[in-house]
DNA sequence: GCTTGACCTCAAGCGTACTTGAGGTTGTTG
DNA sequence: CAACAACCTCAAGTACGCTTGAGGTCAAGC
């Protein structure tokens, strides 16, 4: 039925870190801020749930489309955490990320597209253009520093 | 012919600031860092040339796609430092920036289009899913960290 | 039983992109 | 001419997301 490599053992750091290409420090990282959890053995060692290769995915991913790990852990948070999480709930992390992308995508579409017209008309009058003016790039609401996506407030 | 508001005088710190949205210590930061230049007034303040208005802008418009500071140099880098760039400086510039909004766009599709299929399967295999394979996340060579963006090496 | 590698903790360091603060100068305006 | 905002320099601090190092433990193989 399942293949054996599958696998239904708990996985070491060492083998949670080369199947999700986190290093060992970067989970301890995740584990110190939350957005992971391991069991101890005797020897005080991790051992990790299986789930945990998919949430180190999913922050791995999420990292991707430059969504702080703050956000992440929001999301993150919204799982069991005392217990694998269900198909539900990995649909419902996933749709709220989808939902990102595609604001993401429409923003970044917007931009190329502004960029477009900065290169079709010169564009030597900054006055014109949505990209040279402050008080207008991607509906910021004024000048200062601003995050690129919006927070993850998924399903709260 | 020329709107007088256009103006034509150089421009202080503080007006420079107002009309990019970048903070003074930030443009402090930005010469330091060798991306703006200015010129010293008898008793040492900056004067920014016009064209310093571009060139702050599109550090903040290129910030936005995810390009990192010293990419952002390395293209700045290719105009001239001693004077205002011509239109065609600003075009090649737009275009190779344009190239990189495509790409990154492309990338945040097939991330898309692959969460989706991930929403659609359950997913629960992480076995056959491209976004949750390290080995195979858009591309990557890889486990470790890689920047979202190849460096942006403009007409070099 | 000893070596070896994987593991442990905790503190410090690093790169990016700035901001903040101290202490002082410039320049405009009433 | 005094006040006051805007400017100056330089050093240090901040936030994020980790990595590195020191000093020690655990577990498998010879």
């Amino acid at each position: 039925m399942e293949k054996p490599d599958s696998g239904h053992k708990e996985l070491t750091p060492g083998e949670l870190s080369e199947r999700t290409g986190a290093a060992v420090s970067a989970l301890h990282f995740y584990e110190k801020e939350g957005l992971i959890s391991s069991r101890r053995t005797g020897g005080n060692q991790r051992r990790y749930r299986r789930d945990m290769l998919r949430r180190v995915s999913f922050i791995r991913v999420s990292q991707q489309l430059g969504i702080p790990l703050r956000d992440i852990k929001a999301a993150l948070d919204t799982l069991p955490q005392d217990k694998a999480p269900t198909k539900a709930d990995w649909k419902r992390l996933s749709a709220g990320w989808r939902e990102q992308l595609d604001a993401r995508i429409d923003q970044l579409q917007r931009l190329r597209d502004d960029l477009t017209g900065c290169i079709g008309c010169g564009c030597l009058s900054l006055r014109s253009c949505k990209l040279y003016n402050p008080s207008d790039i991607l509906g910021d609401a004024g000048p200062g520093p601003r995050r690129l996506l919006p927070p993850a407030r998924p399903a709260d």
